[in-house]
RNA sequence: GGAAAGGUGGCUGAGUUGGUCUAAGGCACACGCCUGGAAAGCGUGAGUGGGGGCAACUCCACCGCGGGUUCGAAUCCCGCCCUUUCCGCCA
């Protein structure tokens, strides 16, 4: 929260808050308790925000008293003319004051787009429940499923079993577009369609989620709305041309579904799973995870994604977290939960969990899904709102949230590590069989790897 | 890509010789009356955002978006966006 929102430990303020609670100096201490205080911190960013917020209200003050003035003349020259009398005497003035007040709302605008760019690079306040750090290492384990398998031989990752099973070529990616794609082939393009088809089946029939299929490309006011513009245009690809961009996640066309609507009270909780491909620039990770499926630029992803009311959205955050968690268990795979800290959440979000996968080639626990609550961040700049059946009933924001469920490039190749046998086999999860057509075990292959046996053709022919 | 028509509140739909439009009517909605209960009927209320006020309330803006003409624009002019239909192309 400091980090994010740069509140200086010089000012005054601050230090204040700091001395009453008796100068600590360990930094997740400081953060603690200026967090705890949060009402009272000053935050460098918020304060030119008060300054103009109090000019944008002056301001609308003389141009909504300059308009009303106008209006007041102007029915008084219809009733004349309605009734036939003269009212040329009163035209005097009436474009002067039409200009200034022109003039003024020209002012306001700009006050308001000032105050709306800064609004816009503010990040979301955590939840009180989010462990408070400074980073990923202040990140807290929820809880572990399953045991990682203990194994009698050397294990393989899934770049050279995937080879081995001839089902994962890079090279001829690399070939049709570059670095950080891949290209699926016979039963590993089948398991992908599988996991694809599992996840949506298992989250619309068993948890009740409406199935979306919708556009991968959006245009530049759904990015704004669910957060990924204007502060992190630099991830994501951009259409040359239009102002349209590929989407990140399935989040950002599932969640703006709703943008500017209001939505029925007794239509709430909404909830939906959509599965998309992903597209990422992944600017800035530059050397990290570049062997394998980690990190690539298109993935795919089955989605959730919820809309509630205010009160329902932590509860339905640990739903669909459990949601999410239970395709891996179903699949057999070991995993844990982490809460992020205050230093390691994203821009949008209120409070997150992760859930990571156990990959044996690495011996760690590595991300699959990542489950957050955005409370109304996401619906405020979405414009998303809710509303009673009453007539005095209030309009007011939803809570949004999302999260995967699960990646699925990840989740293939957790399953290639996980499940591998000493003789380069890989069992399928029994769940998986039949979108496989009930077959057991992913085979190798014989033969070369597909891109040296093209290499050996080419040279034979 | 070419041509035409059109965008008004939750929906439908009137309003386009500029002037009490402070946007009719209908449907749907909420509350009340009526009823054993409901329907029908009758009555009342009800859009979104923002400013001021403890509040009752009050003021401002919004007829796809942006600009222009005018004392005054839902209405006239220009640009853009979107929708529908027809033609062309295409999976």
């Amino acid at each position: 929260m400091i980090k994010r929102g740069d509140a200086s430990l010089e000012n005054p303020t601050n230090k204040a808050i700091l001395q009453e609670a008796g100068n600590p100096t360990e930094p997740a201490k400081i953060l603690e308790i200026l967090i705890n205080n949060a009402s009272r911190v000053v935050i460098d960013k918020l304060q030119p925000l008060e300054e103009l917020d109090a000019r944008r209200r002056e301001m609308i003050a003389k141009v909504e008293a300059l308009q009303a003035e106008r209006n007041n003349v102007n029915k008084e020259i219809g009733r004349r003319k309605a009734a036939k009398e003269p009212c040329e005497d009163l035209f005097a003035g009436m474009k002067e004051m039409g200009n200034q007040a022109k003039e003024l709302e020209k002012q306001l605008e700009e006050i308001d787009q000032a105050l709306n760019n800064m609004l816009l690079t503010i990040p979301n306040v955590p939840n009180a429940t989010t462990p408070v750090g400074r980073d990923e290492s202040a990140n807290v384990e929820v809880r572990r499923f399953g045991t990682p398998r203990k194994f009698d031989f050397q294990v393989k990752d899934h770049v050279d079993l995937g080879a081995n099973l001839g089902i994962l070529d890079f090279d001829r990616a690399a070939k049709l577009t570059g670095t950080r794609f891949s290209v699926l082939t016979g039963p590993g393009a089948r398991l992908e369609r599988a996991l694809i088809n599992f996840m949506l089946d298992t989250h619309t029939q068993k948890h009740g989620y409406r199935e979306i299929l919708p556009p991968f490309i959006v245009n530049a006011e759904s990015m704004k709305g669910t957060g990924q513009l204007p502060k992190f245009e630099q991830d994501l690809f951009k259409l040359q041309g239009f102002d349209y961009y590929l989407i990140p996640t399935a989040e950002v066309p599932v969640t703006n579904l709703y943008a500017n609507e209001i939505l029925k009270e007794s239509d709430l909780t909404i909830a939906f799973t959509a599965y998309t491909p992903c597209f990422r620039s992944e600017a800035g990770s530059y050397g990290r995870d570049t062997r394998g499926l980690i990190r690539q630029h298109q993935f795919d992803k089955v989605e959730l994604v919820k809309f509630c009311k205010p009160e329902d959205s932590y509860n339905e955050l640990e739903k669909l977290l459990d949601n999410a968690e239970e395709i891996l268990r179903l699949l057999g795979l070991p995993y844990r939960v982490v809460a992020l800290s205050t230093g390691d959440l994203g821009f949008s979000a209120a409070k997150t969990y992760d859930i990571e996968v156990w990959l044996p080639s690495q011996n760690t626990f590595r991300e699959i899904s990542s489950c957050s609550n955005f409370e109304d961040f996401q619906a405020r700049r979405a414009g998303i709102r809710y509303k009673g059946s009453d007539a005095k009933a209030k309009t007011a924001f939803v809570h949004t949230l999302n999260g995967s469920g699960l990646a699925v490039g990840r989740t293939w190749l957790a399953i290639l590590e996980n499940f591998q046998e000493e003789d380069g086999r890989v069992r399928i999860p029994e769940v998986l069989r039949p979108y496989m057509g009930g077959q057991e075990y992913l085979e190798p292959l014989n033969r070369p790897a597909p891109a040296k046996a093209a290499a050996e053709m080419t040279a034979a022919s």
